[in-house]
DNA sequence: AACCCGTCTGTCACTTAGTGACAATGTCAC
DNA sequence: GTGACATTGTCACTAAGTGACAGACGGGTT
């Protein structure tokens, strides 16, 4: 907690890069607790200075707008669903991952980190009745969608931009999106925590199936002999869906 | 094209309802065209108000935001999608579905359309590198999705909340998202519209079908009888059902 | 005709989100 | 220490958006 900043980089230009984020999160956090107790418009550009202990200009350099404050906050309740996508193996089936990964992220997390995210979560359902959170909502959601276009066409060994890679990283982040939205919903009607942090894994991995039409999630075969010669006919019928549990 | 508004309804106050939607449909025009030739942020609302004859207040009675002005002509770019998936036929399957609409929309379209058309695309360009236009095209997806849902609960006999429509929905929509963006990018670099329309249609049917996993797409059997038992279960652990609700 | 009534619109004053410019401070490199 | 640079605060300013009031249009009643 004491101000070591030694080990991070600062290459040139100021303590930036890190020191950027930190502030933003600290500005996003007051600005996300008075939302969820005022309303957006009920709380003003001045008042989240206050908050934070900074001035109003300040709050401007960091962010672009009054709604974008909250981006911050969102962005970390889908972080680790990026981070476990990303670290995703190629040769790991997606239940066996998420499973891996969910009992490592219980013992990791601390209290700070689960404040944060509950605050994500009341931000994702203030979206719903609030247009102006529903865009922060959008883009980061827009962000999990660029990062799964990577992840997936690595998997699938074509190229990002590829269109077929974009449909599935869309449909996929769609899923994913409407997925919080109901787990969050959930958490915040007093549902237990535990159930319903079971059945997002098995929700998450079975609509990127889904939404993907059975091209991704199963364990893939880097060096060659594809195996696999379904994933270019996406007909009707579905994929077998070869449950590694 | 006469002021005709004898068969329209005007049950309670006012000629609203029709003609609210000229007035906004006119300011949107208006307001797409200094987008596209200015950029949003060197576009005001006093010159949106001077380009369509009306006093800056009178805009932003009917818009709630400089950028939603975009909103009507991005809406209407997606409507003939949304109509069609409206209309779309139980005991019909999507492909052939879509051929006839299209076949239809050709025919009738005139002129005005096809600038109002051209608009949205530029809008939905503009939208890639203007956050605040992303807004109302993320908007006007948003609507897709829940029109969605509508028509997917009706085909599998759900309820439009329910969790696994609600996952179609979105991931088709977004799929939906993804070939507009594409199909407007590719007419707007010069690719022949007829061939890039033709595509389209395929682009749509398929998506549809790859983004729920097959379950959406063939045609249904209302009465009973279902034939397709592959619909009920998607993956490989149904969790849906048990909405503990 | 005049009259009333409700809606739409314009004008103007006003609040507030957000920017530009400049000065003060703080930190690193030397 | 001093100079270069980055961050923050202060203040004046633009522009988005709202509230309030008044006039205009239009249609129905007598």
């Amino acid at each position: 907690m004491a101000d070591d900043v030694a080990s991070t980089e600062r290459s040139r230009g100021g303590m930036s890069e890190q020191r950027r984020r930190r502030v933003r999160l600290e500005i996003s956090r007051e600005a996300a607790r008075l939302f969820w107790a005022q309303g957006v418009d009920g709380t003003s550009g001045d008042q989240i200075a206050e908050a934070v202990g900074l001035s109003t200009r300040t709050i401007w350099r960091h962010f672009r707008s009054k709604e974008s404050c909250a981006e911050p906050i969102v962005a970390q309740s889908v972080e680790w669903e990026l981070a476990t996508l990303r670290s995703w193996p190629p040769r790991r089936s997606l239940e066996e991952h998420f499973a891996t990964e969910a009992k490592r992220l219980v013992s990791e997390i601390g209290p700070s980190e689960q404040a944060d995210a509950g605050l994500g979560i009341k931000m994702v359902r203030l979206a719903e009745t609030e247009p102006a959170l529903r865009t922060a909502w959008l883009m980061a959601c827009d962000q999990v969608e660029r990062e799964l276009a990577g992840v997936i066409a690595t998997r699938l060994g074509l190229r990002p931009d590829d269109l077929q890679v974009r449909l599935h990283a869309a449909a996929t982040a769609a899923a994913l999106r409407v997925i919080n939205e109901y787990v969050g919903a959930g958490l915040l009607d007093g549902t237990d925590p535990r159930q319903l942090g079971d059945e997002s894994f098995a929700f998450i991995a079975d609509a990127v199936r889904t939404a993907t039409g059975g091209a991704v999630g199963d364990p893939v075969h880097t060096d060659e002999a594809p195996a696999e010669p379904d994933e270019a006919a996406p007909g009707s019928c579905g994929p077998g869906p070869s449950t590694t549990r």
